[in-house]
RNA sequence: GGGGGCGUAGCUCAGCAGGUUAGAGCGCUGCCCUGUCACGGCAGAGGUCGCGGGUUCGAGUCCCGUCGCUCCCGCCA
């Protein structure tokens, strides 16, 4: 027999179907057991008469727990006074595929860290299926979007023999008789890829990072959405096609999760207008010294503070949640950041800020290999390990430039939740390696 | 790495300025209930108050240490 779901249970009215899920609820009355199950699609209740004495199946139904899984064959009847749908599954016959332990670990209201470690018991709730449902129509999305481009995906290697530059740290892993680091970033793979010739290129895959960070916002394996793109101008054509790609990203959520994700996450889902506000890192400063939010320390960069400020004044002043801030100083971009020509502490480098938190960062690339090599002895980077990506810049390679971001970030703004964690599969984090 | 907060029943929490047997709601167990739908009613079980030490006649409550969780900063995406 075939399994019929919850949901289309409404166009099999008088059918004999057989259903397969979990138990929601139990309310084992003296003459009339009712017997809420749940499976991927929804709820249905399911009914059946208690004789006196109870037979096999009332004794049946009387031994099931909360989250036991069960296999149901009933007749599907309409009722009006079902308020789950006006329909209900008069049952004919039970399967305990498994029993569930009376008592549960966790409640829907339990803390964060608790609900991690029973994280499939938590994922069961629909509002938490949602953020993964809203995640795979965000990641179709976006390929649909590459693959209109003439995008072509790649999957670079997570072992590397050194870092990939990116400032943070890097987790060691043994590598036979040596030793070989997991990659932070596929930035170096993915110039390779322009240098090669592939013109345009993305990657959606997992990233490490050995940051001792505790915050809402960070873990140290995430998945990383990369974008590089090769002969433009200027880094303007990376954040023009970033800007595109994204309101088209969030038109494809809106159209299908957006009444869902106002339901369930109490979130409108904005589609962006083109194109987004850009700012300069010097007149971000600016505005938010003339909004009288205390200006950042000496350091050449926005904190999470006055990024949360500028967001906010961005919105009033613009009506919009997203902003391009530019033009940051090489102090505080990798030497690959191609520098402005003209004002040389400057790199032509962006991030984007979504709802007041960095989304992503980007940059026109270096593709001169003269330049990087200088930009390199500038920085202080020790060329000797990473002569493999140099030599990338020595046979003819196209101006370029990309930017990459977390996608669970992307989630976490998207649904209005407060915590990477949320949105996360399974994180990792400095002290979370389970399950 | 720096700073703040928290740790009491399976879960969420309350325990005021230290004072006999540590509470609530939900959940769980049992009984009752002609259709419930967050069902309802009655009864019951369940806690070495994270751990170690100290102060005190007396510590869930105060102090020190330690472990865990959490948020912010740093770092980043």
């Amino acid at each position: 027999m075939t399994r019929t779901l919850i949901a289309e249970l409404r166009g099999k009215v008088g059918e004999r179907v057989t259903i397969r899920g979990w138990v929601h609820a139990l309310r084992d009355q003296k003459r009339m057991q009712f017997l809420v199950i749940r499976d991927e699609s929804g709820l249905a209740q399911v009914i059946l008469p208690k004789e006196d004495p109870p037979n096999e199946l009332n004794e049946a139904v009387s031994t099931l727990t909360a989250e036991s899984a069960v296999t149901i064959v009933g007749t599907v009847v309409a009722d009006e006074r079902v308020k789950l749908g006006g329909l209900e599954v008069r049952l004919e016959e039970l399967h305990v595929d498994s029993l569930a332990d009376p008592e549960l670990p966790i409640a829907p209201d339990s803390a964060l860290d608790k609900r991690i470690d029973w994280r499939f018991l938590d994922l069961r709730r629909p509002d938490r299926r949602l953020i993964f449902e809203v995640q795979t129509t965000a990641e179709h999305a976006m390929r649909e979007y590459w693959r209109g481009e003439k995008f072509i995906e790649l999957h670079t290697p997570k072992f590397m023999g050194s870092a990939s530059e990116s400032g943070a740290e890097l987790f060691k892993v043994e590598y036979f008789e040596t030793q070989a680091y997991l990659a932070q970033s596929p930035q170096f793979y993915k110039q390779m890829a322009i240098a090669a010739g592939f013109g345009r290129v993305f990657e959606v895959g997992p990233v490490f990072r050995a940051n001792p960070s505790f915050t809402s916002r960070h873990d140290t394996e995430f998945t990383s959405v990369d974008v590089e793109i090769g002969w433009i101008d200027s880094h303007e054509d990376v954040m023009a096609f970033e800007e595109a790609w994204l309101a088209h990203v969030l038109a494809r959520v809106k159209e299908t999760h957006g009444e869902a994700i106002e339901a369930t996450f109490d979130t409108e889902v904005v589609v962006p207008s083109l194109p987004f506000p850009r700012v300069t890192l010097e007149g971000a400063k600016d505005m938010l010294r003339e909004a009288g939010h205390a200006a950042p320390g000496p350091e050449d960069d926005l904190d999470p503070p006055s990024e949360r400020a500028l967001s906010a004044i961005v919105k009033q002043e613009h009506g919009h949640e997203f902003a391009f801030v530019t033009d940051y100083p090489t102090t505080v971009r990798p030497f690959y950041h191609m520098r402005h020509p003209d004002r040389p502490n400057l790199t032509r480098s962006f991030d984007l800020l979504w709802k007041g938190i960095e989304l992503t960062t980007g940059a026109q690339r270096e593709h001169r290999y003269q330049q990087l090599l200088a930009q390199a002895e500038d920085k202080r980077v020790d060329v000797g390990p990473i002569q493999y990506y140099l030599n990338f810049f020595r046979f003819g390679a196209p101006p370029h430039g990309g930017f990459g971001f977390g996608l669970t970030r992307l989630l976490m703004q998207l649904l209005g939740q407060d915590n990477v964690r949320e949105v996360t599969f399974l994180y990792r984090g400095p002290h979370r390696l389970e399950p």
